[in-house]
DNA sequence: TATTGTTATACTCTATAACTATA
DNA sequence: TATAGTTATAGAGTATAACAATA
């Protein structure tokens, strides 16, 4: 078995090809900053995917599971488990909407908690980039969205 | 039960509040280039993490599995069976760089196929944003970095 | 025929713990 | 004591298929 001499020393710093790469930064930073809001909703018991359901059922009183899914690209089997547990926590009444499909609307607790997942967000993302001007931000997700948004 | 009137018509638009999130855009949008790629890249077999794990044995000869890991956020663990299988294809050699750790190399059909794996990153890359300028290309990407990178 | 909500299930990705061998 | 590689396993998150009820 062939022998290598051992690579450089600590500082040497790798050559990673992927820091030039737009999809590997993007993966790199959804992921650190979903992991740090993560962090931040353990005290509300919420996951970031069912505050986003939450705050748009807020935004949008009477909206179905099967639009929530389609506007935050989550699948309709998995939406149910989703509204179920919001129920179940009194955040949320169902109301009947036709026969097959029920209107969300946030009670009283799901608007105080939806209240606190704003403050939350806003602080998160308060962490990141805090020295790039506003105008700049808007800049940049302007981009984002072009890139997954319907053109 | 109360009865709710059915929202608005086919063509009233969702108000969602997450558009103006950077986190949330970042997830969608990295979301979006990572299944582009996934889909791209199943021609060779490979997942992107995979592949991202034989570009950079490509650029570090003699990179061992921690280093792997810790300059591509993988664990330590998950790097086992895709050295492993990488290793079975015949695409890389190990080679013993002191008594607990092996030095990772390309053979020749673990070159060829980083090639085939680089010129279909540039074509998915491609798709992305076509239109933007290669110098705000590179400013997104720096701006990107900033997020997760260690300042 | 298509859609809604639901259940069951599978699959992928990632994280943790534990172990041996070596530094 | 710390690190490298490995195995086993657990937990999210997400995807597919099927079903009844309704449009």
């Amino acid at each position: 078995m062939a022998l290598t001499p051992p690579r450089d020393d600590e500082t040497a710093s790798i050559d990673n090809p992927l820091d030039t790469l737009l999809g590997y930064q993007l993966r790199r930073a959804s992921a650190a900053i979903l992991a740090d809001l993560a962090r931040a909703l353990e005290e509300l018991e919420l996951t970031p995917t069912e505050a986003s359901v939450l705050l748009l059922i807020g935004h949008n009183p009477g909206i179905t599971q099967s639009e929530i899914g389609r506007t935050l690209a989550i699948q309709r089997a998995n939406m149910a488990p989703i509204a179920a547990m919001l129920t179940e926590r009194f955040l949320l009444t169902r109301t009947q909407a036709d026969g097959r499909s029920q209107g969300l609307l946030l009670k009283r607790a799901g608007v105080a908690l939806a209240d606190r997942v704003r403050a939350i967000i806003a602080a998160h993302e308060a962490r990141f980039l805090p020295d790039l001007p506003e105008e700049e931000r808007q800049s940049l997700i302007g981009v984002l969205r072009r890139v997954w948004a319907p053109r």
